[in-house]
DNA sequence: CGCCCCCGTGAAGAAGTTATGAAGCGCCCG
DNA sequence: CGGGCGCTTCATAACTTCTTCACGGGGGCG
């Protein structure tokens, strides 16, 4: 990798992985699931809380049922060993420009005094800062993608949870209140997310 | 993946998948390298030129040469052979995730001054926006989506609430009624929704 | 031309949906 | 090991929508 030009930083355990993670913000992981202190599924569990970093998972042997498991936790590719020098860097290779365009599109969400920070992971409301939990961030990111669609419940909750996740509809509910706290100035009388009686909700379009 | 929902077109060489490629203008395509006629690698270099359709590589044995190519040509994923049939809808499903905030667009069914839009879930009325309830939107959208075609009010429970309905079938004339009265100038002589006396009723096909 | 059936309509009760406060639980951090 | 935070669940209140019903008027058919 360096040899092409990447810069790398590594770390041999999921732990420390977390921490490196944290500390150099890397454009790209290549995770083995193989690790000692706190394995791939978990670091990959973890991480995802806190950034959306693409992942490429790396193992010995896969079975069916990891690789679909993998691809549904989010990971953007995997490769079985043993592979060559020249694979790795070629699925690097595609899965930053595959991922290229998404990232130059603005990371930016603006609407009415909003500012979505997807890079950051952070929400401005009138320029000031507004403190999002993580569901509350997928939520709001979810809706403000698609300005006036109408997202159902069950769409939310896969967005913001993964896919194959069965829950409690209602979950939603709490939590599109305690954003409307967060950002609306009249929570009975809201202004950015609105609800679409027996459907779900949708964000507002005209702003 | 037709059992996924998903609506599946499919040709037995590269000259048939050409044609078949422009005909339908496929979401995502599965590409199989070993074909007569024409095959993957000749395909894929030639559908490029006309369209950027993300494709998935499947093969019976990849060695590292064509892996490396594979992606560097422009795929978007591949499978090796023998992958189930969960795996493959797994990645389709991956991949179209990955592209899907390009291809959104949203469905609009306009009739005279009147404009559905059927994934924000509203209406608008020369431009303003009319509230409607879900049971209007749903008889709306039915009748809005063949025009001139009679329903009966069998025909409209069934698709607004879901089969297998056995309930007074004069509900839908109070839907009906309420409707009218949202988006219709005279109530009395209806512009967009007819009655089909002793049948049903009927969207206007002349506006 | 008149009768009978069908449709239009207003109102009210029934049914279904959402908003919200509070409690429980698990996870992470110190 | 305790505290804090965030996610989920639950119960209930407030609200919106749907269904039903009854009556009056209009249309079609003989």
């Amino acid at each position: 990798m360096q040899q092409e030009g990447y810069q790398v930083v590594t770390a041999s355990n999921g732990r420390e992985a977390l921490f490196v993670a944290r500390e150099h913000q890397p454009d790209l992981i290549v995770l083995d699931l193989m690790m000692p202190e706190l394995d791939g599924w978990e670091f990959l569990r973890r991480h995802r809380q806190e950034r959306n970093t693409p992942i490429i998972m790396l193992t010995a042997r896969i079975e069916d049922m990891d690789k679909v498991a993998g691809l549904e936790m989010g990971a953007d590719d995997y490769i079985t060993k043993p592979f060559s020098p020249r694979e790795l860097v070629a699925r690097v290779r595609a899965v930053l420009r595959r991922l290229e365009p998404a990232a130059e599109k603005s990371d930016l969400l603006r609407a009415g005094a909003l500012e979505l920070d997807r890079a950051a992971h952070t929400l401005k409301k009138e320029g000031k800062l507004v403190e999002l939990t993580r569901m509350e961030f997928d939520l709001l990111n979810t809706l403000m993608s698609s300005p006036g669609r109408a997202f159902s419940r069950l769409e939310l909750l896969e967005r913001t949870q993964g896919y194959a996740y069965d829950g409690y509809e209602r979950t939603i509910d709490v939590h599109i209140k305690n954003l409307r706290k967060k950002i609306e100035a009249d929570s009975a009388n809201p202004l950015y997310i609105l609800t679409v009686f027996g459907v779900g909700y949708r964000f507002n379009p005209d702003l």
